[in-house]
RNA sequence: GGGCCUGUAGCUCAGUUGGUUAGAGCGCUACCUUGACACGGUAGAGGUCACAGAUUCGAGUUCUGUCAGGCCCA
C-alpha cells in the first residue's frame, strides 16, 4: 500500500458503504453456531417499532448495544447480535389507516385484489376485511422495516442480520403461541369476565403497563344522598355524576363519626330513586370531598375493589364505546323505588357519551339534590398511553396472566440481575411492588398474534368459554380464524353443537417479552436454546422497565424458573438542546440520516458513545463535529505514522519505551471501564490518550528521530513505537468509530497482523507491551517541548520556526532525566541543539527557557 | 403525596476512596499556512461548584434542609 497515494480527506460515506459490503462478505458479524456457551455473548436487541418514526435516539441507544458487542467480540466471544422487527400492535394499525384510509370490517369478506389507489381517493375511509387488512399491515411494516434496517447498517450496527425476525412472522407467532399454552398447562393463565381497563376509542382492553395518570381538570360535585326510613340526609363528593344511575353502594371511613350512624342502613340515590348499602370502608379518606363517597360500576379501581369485596351488583352503564347503554329500572338488578321517574329520567342521557352525560345530569336533573355549585379541581386520570379518553372500567371477558401471587419472584429476580447504572434496578423493584393487576394479555384488535384457542359451541349456538379447546403444539402457528381446531371440521365453524374461534390477539409485550425464546429457538431447537439462555445482556431505555424488561424477567421465570439474562443496561433518552423530550406533537424531533450524510457514522456514533448508560443527553452538533474531527485525525495520523519508514528493529530508546509504558496503562484502565459498562468514560480517555499523547507531543517528539539518518537504531525503535501505538490505538477505538479504524487498519496492520478486520482483532492486553517500570520520561520530554513552544508562542513566531540557540533550565532531577530526551526535544522544536543548565528552584518537570534564538528568515 | 436522577466556565459535560491552585471539548481572544492534518497547531481569558447549615485539620465530593429541572410510582 502506497500510503503516500492516499487521498488528501476521508470520504466517510463511500467508506461506510464499501465496509458494511465487506463485512457482510467477510461474515465479520456471525454467529458460530458450534462454539458452546461460555465462549459466546448474547445480546438481546431492542425489536423497534418500525410504525413509529424513526429519531437519534434510536441511533443513540442502539449505537450502545453496538459498543459492547463490539468490544466482547474483539475478547474473542461469538457474538450473537439479533435484529428483530416489533410490528404488530396498535401503532401500525392506526399507521395502516391513515397511510391506506381504511377501516377494518370484520363482518366483510376478503377481498383478492384490494385496489389501495382507489381507496386513497375516497373522502371517507374504506371499509376492510380483517385479512385484507392484515395483508396491508403486513405491507406497510415490511416497507418500514427496509428503513430502518438500512439506518442500522449506515451506523454500522454489528448485527448478524442471518438472525433477523419480525414479531409477526411465524416463527413469533409460533413461539408466543406456544408461551400461551405453555402457561396455561403450568396453570399461570386464565379468563374472566370482570371489569378491565378499557380505552373507548380503540375498543380494547389495556394492561396496567400501558396505563398513564394524566392531571386532568374536573369538578366536584357535591350531591345530596337520602336515608333509607328516614328524613336523615349526607352529601357525597363526585367527580363523575353521570356514573349516578350506576351507584351500586355508599361508603365513608370506619372511624368517620359523621357517617358512623348510617353504616348498615341503604341510601337513596337522587333522580333514580335506587337503594344502595351504606358500608364503612379504611379505604375512603376523610378529607377527601365530604369524606363520604358513592361506588359505581365502574367508576375506578378501587370501586372495582369494593364491587369485590361487597358483592354488590353490577350495574354497567357505559358501553364498549364509550356511550351511555339503555337500562330498565325496576327490571332484576335495576331496582328503584320509582322506575317510572329513574327511566324517564335516564332516557335523557341514554346514549350519550359521558361528557354529555355529566353536563345534562348536573343542569337538568339533579336540582335539589346537587348541594352548590361544582368546586374545580385538578386530579389524576387514569388513560390508555395512546388514547385521548379517559380509561372506562367495563365488564368484558378478558385473559390473564395471574402475576400478583409472584411479586416476591418477580422481585428477586431483579435483584439477580445486574443493572447498569445501578439504580434503575429501583424503577423495577417500585413497579413490582406497586403492581395492582394480573397481566390483561388479549386485546380486542387484528393485527396481532391470535390467541390458539377455540370455544365449543351448544346446541343454541352459545359458546362454552369453561372449557376452551387448546391448539395442539406441532400445529402452531395457527389462527384459529381460518383453521379448525383438533376433531372439528371447518363446516362445524359458528354453527350449534360446533365451534367458534377466539377473535382476541395478544397484547403485543406477550410476543416482544420473549425476545431472548424468539432467538434462542425455544421451544422447538433445545440445543441452540441451551446455547442461547439465559442471555448475557439486556440494552433498552428507562421508560420500558416496567413493559420490556418487566414482561421479559416474567416470561422467563414462568417458563424456565431463571432471569433472562445476567445484564440489563440501561440507555437514557435524547432531549432536545433545550432538555426536552423530543416528541412528534412539540415538533422537536430530530432525524438522523442528515446527519450521517452531513458528519459521517463515526461522528454520530462518537456523540451517542459520548453519554453514560441511563443518563439523559441534550442533543449538540458540537459534539458531532468534534466526532467527524477524531475521524479525520485518525485518518492523517495513520497516514503520517504509516509513512515512515526503517529496518525493523526492536523499541530500545528510553523515550519510547516511555511513551509504551503509558499506553499500557491505558490499556488496563480502558479494559476495565468496558467491563465496567462505563463506554463512554473509556472514549474519553482513549481520545485523550490519542490527541494529547500521540499526535500532539509523542508524534513531534520523534518526527526527526523516525527520518533520521545517522541513528539506525533509535529511527527503528521510534517507528517501531509510532506503529505500535497506532495499532493498539486503532483496536482500542474500533468499538467506538468502526468505519475509520477498519479503513487505517487495512492499508497495513491487517496484512502485518493477519487478522483482515480489526472487528476480529483481539482486543489490547498489557502483555503485549514491553515491561518497562519507569514512564516518567514522556511527561518530562513534554513539559519541556512545552515550554519552548510557549516562547515560541510568546515571541509571536510560529511553532515551526527553527531556533539557532537554546538554553533550558530545570532542577537537577529533572534535568538529568531530561537527558534521553533531549536531541528528540531539540528535534521537535527545529533547535540545532539545547545546552541544559541547573535552577533548584524549578519544580519537578518545570522546564525554564533561559534564552532562546529564532533564526531571523523562513528555511 | 412517596421515590429516583440532575444542578460545576457562555454551551455540552468529566471530576471514581474527602486532600495542593476545580478539569476537558465547543465557543471566545491573540498568534502561527507547519513537513500527516487549517476538519490543524501554540498560548490565553473565563468558575460564589444552585442556596443555607452541619461533620471534618480539610468538602464540588459526606450528612440535613431549601430551591429549580427531569423522570418513575400513587
Amino acid at each position: 500500500m502506497d500510503i503516500s497515494q492516499l487521498p488528501k480527506h476521508f470520504d466517510s460515506r463511500q467508506a461506510e458503504d464499501a465496509w458494511d459490503a465487506k463485512w457482510e462478505e467477510w461474515g465479520v458479524h456471525a454467529y458460530d453456531t458450534s462454539r458452546p456457551r461460555e465462549e459466546t455473548y448474547v445480546v438481546d436487541t431492542p425489536p423497534p417499532t418500525v410504525s413509529g418514526s424513526l429519531h437519534v435516539g434510536h441511533v443513540f441507544s442502539y449505537t450502545h448495544t453496538d459498543l459492547m458487542a463490539r468490544y466482547q467480540r474483539m475478547l474473542g466471544r461469538n457474538i450473537f447480535y439479533p435484529m428483530g422487527w416489533d410490528d404488530n400492535g396498535l401503532p401500525t394499525e392506526r399507521r395502516v389507516q391513515n397511510f391506506f384510509n381504511v377501516r377494518c370490517d370484520t363482518a366483510l369478506h376478503h377481498v383478492d385484489e384490494f385496489d389501495t389507489a382507489a381507496a386513497a381517493k375516497e373522502k371517507n375511509p374504506v371499509s376492510v376485511a380483517r385479512s385484507n387488512f392484515i395483508e396491508l399491515c403486513l405491507q406497510l411494516t415490511h416497507e418500514d422495516e427496509k428503513v430502518f434496517k438500512a439506518l442500522w447498517r449506515r451506523i454500522g450496527l454489528s448485527v448478524d442480520w442471518k438472525q433477523e425476525y419480525s414479531t409477526i412472522d411465524d416463527r413469533c407467532r409460533r413461539t408466543a403461541q406456544y408461551s400461551f399454552l405453555d402457561l396455561f398447562h403450568k396453570g399461570h393463565i386464565y379468563a374472566v369476565n370482570s371489569p378491565a381497563m378499557w380505552d373507548v376509542d380503540f375498543q380494547t382492553a389495556v394492561a396496567q403497563a400501558e396505563v398513564e395518570d394524566r392531571p386532568t381538570a374536573g369538578h366536584f360535585h357535591d350531591i345530596r344522598f337520602g336515608v333509607e326510613g328516614s328524613d336523615d340526609s349526607f352529601v357525597i363528593a363526585t367527580t363523575r355524576p353521570e356514573l349516578l344511575a350506576a351507584c351500586v353502594g355508599v361508603t365513608a371511613h370506619p372511624d368517620d363519626a359523621r357517617y358512623k350512624p348510617f353504616f348498615g342502613k341503604r341510601a337513596v340515590t337522587p333522580v333514580f330513586h335506587v337503594p344502595v348499602p351504606i358500608f364503612p370502608s379504611e379505604l375512603a379518606d376523610p378529607e377527601k370531598g365530604t369524606g363520604i363517597l358513592m361506588v359505581c360500576t365502574f367508576g375506578d379501581a378501587t370501586d372495582v375493589r369494593w364491587w369485590r369485596e361487597q358483592s354488590l351488583p353490577n350495574r354497567q352503564i357505559i358501553g364498549r364505546n364509550g356511550r351511555l347503554m339503555p337500562v330498565a329500572f325496576g327490571e332484576p338488578n335495576w331496582e328503584s323505588q320509582n322506575p317510572e321517574a329513574a327511566n324517564a329520567a335516564y332516557a335523557q342521557i341514554s346514549g350519550r357519551n359521558t361528557k354529555q352525560a355529566r353536563n345534562i345530569l348536573v343542569e337538568q336533573l339533579l336540582g335539589p339534590a346537587l348541594v352548590d355549585t361544582p368546586k374545580p379541581i385538578e386530579h389524576s386520570v387514569k388513560y390508555f398511553e395512546k388514547g385521548d379518553q379517559p380509561l372506562e372500567f367495563i365488564s368484558t371477558r378478558q385473559w390473564f396472566v395471574r402475576l400478583l401471587d409472584k411479586k416476591e419472584d418477580l422481585l428477586a429476580c431483579g435483584d439477580r440481575i445486574q443493572w447498569h447504572p445501578d439504580f434503575m434496578r429501583l424503577r423495577y423493584r417500585i413497579w413490582t411492588e406497586n403492581l395492582q393487576f394480573d397481566w390483561c394479555i388479549s386485546r380486542q384488535r387484528y393485527f396481532g398474534v391470535p390467541f390458539p384457542v377455540w370455544y365449543r359451541l351448544d346446541a343454541e349456538g352459545n359458546p362454552d368459554f369453561t372449557q376452551p379447546i387448546l391448539a395442539e403444539v406441532e400445529t402452531l402457528p395457527v389462527d384459529p380464524m381460518d383453521t379448525a381446531p383438533p376433531g372439528f371440521t371447518e363446516s362445524q365453524r359458528n354453527q350449534p353443537n360446533g365451534f367458534t374461534a377466539e377473535s382476541d390477539v395478544f397484547d403485543t409485550w406477550f410476543t416482544s417479552s420473549l425476545s431472548p425464546q424468539i432467538s434462542s429457538g425455544w421451544p422447538l431447537d433445545e440445543k441452540r436454546h441451551d446455547g442461547l439462555f439465559p442471555n448475557d445482556v439486556r440494552p433498552q431505555s428507562h421508560e420500558i422497565i416496567r413493559t420490556w424488561a418487566f414482561y421479559t424477567i416474567v416470561k422467563a421465570w414462568l417458563h424456565s424458573g431463571t432471569i433472562p439474562w445476567n445484564h440489563v443496561a440501561i440507555s437514557g433518552w435524547v432531549l432536545d438542546p433545550d432538555r426536552k423530550k423530543m416528541s412528534k406533537s412539540k415538533g422537536n424531533v430530530v432525524t438522523p440520516m442528515h446527519l450521517l450524510d452531513e458528519y459521517g457514522a463515526d461522528a454520530v456514533r462518537y456523540w451517542s458513545a459520548n453519554a453514560r448508560l441511563g443518563t439523559d443527553t441534550a442533543f449538540d452538533t458540537n459534539i458531532l463535529k468534534v466526532g467527524k474531527r477524531l475521524v479525520t485525525k485518525l485518518f492523517n495520523a495513520g497516514k503520517f505514522v504509516l509513512m515512515q519508514t526503517a529496518e525493523p528493529t526492536p523499541v530500545s530508546h528510553p523515550l519510547d519505551l516511555a511513551f509504551l509504558a503509558q499506553l499500557r496503562a491505558l490499556v488496563t484502565k480502558i479494559t476495565d471501564q468496558f467491563e465496567k459498562y462505563e463506554h463512554a468514560y473509556a472514549l474519553g480517555e482513549i481520545e485523550r490518550f490519542f490527541w494529547r499523547g500521540l499526535t500532539d507531543n509523542y508524534l513531534e517528539l520523534v518526527k526527526a528521530r523516525s527520518r533520521s539518518e545517522t541513528e539506525p537504531a533509535g529511527r527503528g525503535s521510534a517507528v517501531a513505537t509510532l506503529r505500535i501505538a497506532m495499532n493498539v490505538l486503532l483496536r482500542l477505538f474500533a468499538p467506538f468509530v468502526p468505519y475509520i479504524t477498519e479503513e487505517v487498519w487495512s492499508w497495513e496492520f491487517a496484512a502485518e497482523t493477519g487478522r483482515r478486520s480489526v472487528h476480529q482483532a483481539s482486543w489490547p492486553t498489557a502483555a503485549e507491551f514491553p515491561a518497562t517500570a519507569d514512564d516518567a520520561l514522556f511527561e518530562t520530554a513534554v513539559a519541556a517541548l512545552a515550554a519552548v513552544n510557549k516562547s515560541k508562542s510568546e515571541g509571536g513566531v510560529s511553532v515551526g520556526r527553527a531556533i539557532s540557540q537554546l538554553k533550558i533550565a530545570a532542577n537537577p532531577a529533572t534535568a538529568a532525566r531530561f537527558e534521553a530526551a533531549r536531541n528528540d526535544v531539540a528535534g521537535a522544536v527545529r533547535a540545532s541543539g539545547c545546552e541544559m543548565s541547573i535552577n533548584d528552584n524549578l519544580e519537578d518537570n518545570q522546564f525554564e527557557v533561559v534564552s532562546v534564538q529564532f533564526e531571523t528568515s523562513e528555511g
